[in-house]
DNA sequence: TTATAATAAGTGAGTAATCACTTATTTATG
DNA sequence: CATAAATAAGTGATTACTCACTTATTATAA
């Protein structure tokens, strides 16, 4: 990974989550990395090869965002360490910034990357099923759920408050 | 309204929805409408106009599905008719399209029209209050926040289950 | 009523700018 | 010197939008 490749995905990451896939020319992405607009289709083949590159770094981010929570043993950890992954993520522009992309690409080409959170929903369901809760799966796809609400209002609500709701939900939840 | 007209607001109101705003381009607005290209510009001005007219022909349609959760008293009914407000639109393929639109809107131009539910968000916190739930705002804000997540789900995750959710929702909430 | 004038609705070709992408050429590096 | 990295100058297609013009509808006047 050259200097200028490095540049090229970070401008791209950045422009993208400003301005959506689509509507980010190649050319912008050019004129911010400070490099020749040919350069990027040298390195990445064509735009998408460059999208698909950024989503690639963005999964290896959230599998580290994600392994605490799934190696926890404690069922209250868990859905305590689940529930603040939000706040850990909005204190790093770079995180929010990768967020933000991966909703925008979400709607912008409807695909939702389920496997992402597949071991996450596990581990919640077993967090819930060992603290008795009657409905377990429910639970934990109902708690993601509120998580992909929680992240549509953080990022785009400007005056959402993240950190009372973040507490409010703790407090629901006993943890 | 010419029939011409409601033709370029339906393909427009289909296309954006499909294929977000910016990605729609008038010309195939116009092929879908069946009109020539020039007609969109003499009726709506530019491609925002036409934005706007369809925006505003939703806020109408908005008003009138949640007009019966705000003249509702008794409380319980306030929260079982929000809730089961998605299940009503996930029935109408027009309504989808719509609220489909909508997210795609925030998403791609990041604006978050809070004035929209302002109004049943006060609904709610009454209910809560009179529900005596210890943190009524928080509660309500909460429940929109879910709201928001469940739509997301609906629209994009394929195999989402809604009914199943919605039950899971009002059995929680005892309504 | 009928001819005429005025307005609105609609068309299709054309605009410069921008799009993703390619090719030819130059610069750096081992 | 040879290979890879980077640039600059292109390509045809598509973009939002404009323009000159025709057709349909409505209003006015003899």
């Amino acid at each position: 990974m050259t200097e200028k490749q490095e540049k090229i995905l970070n401008a791209a990451l950045s422009l993208f989550a400003e301005e959506g896939y689509r509507s980010t020319s190649t050319s912008k992405v050019a004129k911010r990395a400070e490099v020749s607009e040919g350069l990027i289709f040298r390195h990445f083949g064509n735009k998408e090869g460059l999208l698909t590159s950024i989503i690639q770094l963005g999964e290896e981010q959230a599998k580290v965002l994600f392994a605490d929570v799934i190696t926890e043993t404690d069922p209250k950890e868990v859905i305590r360490k689940f529930i603040e992954i939000i706040i850990k993520t909005s204190q790093d522009p770079n995180a929010i910034a990768f967020w933000k992309l991966q909703f925008k690409i979400k709607w912008e080409l409807e695909i939702y990357g389920e496997h992402k959170t597949e071991a996450v929903e596990q581990a919640l369901v077993t967090a819930f099923t060992e603290l008795r809760y009657l409905n377990p799966e429910k639970e934990a796809n109902l708690l993601l759920t509120l998580m992909d609400g929680m992240a549509t209002r953080f990022i785009l609500q400007k005056n959402f408050d993240l950190e009372s709701t973040i507490e409010f939900l703790k407090q629901k939840y006993k943890v």
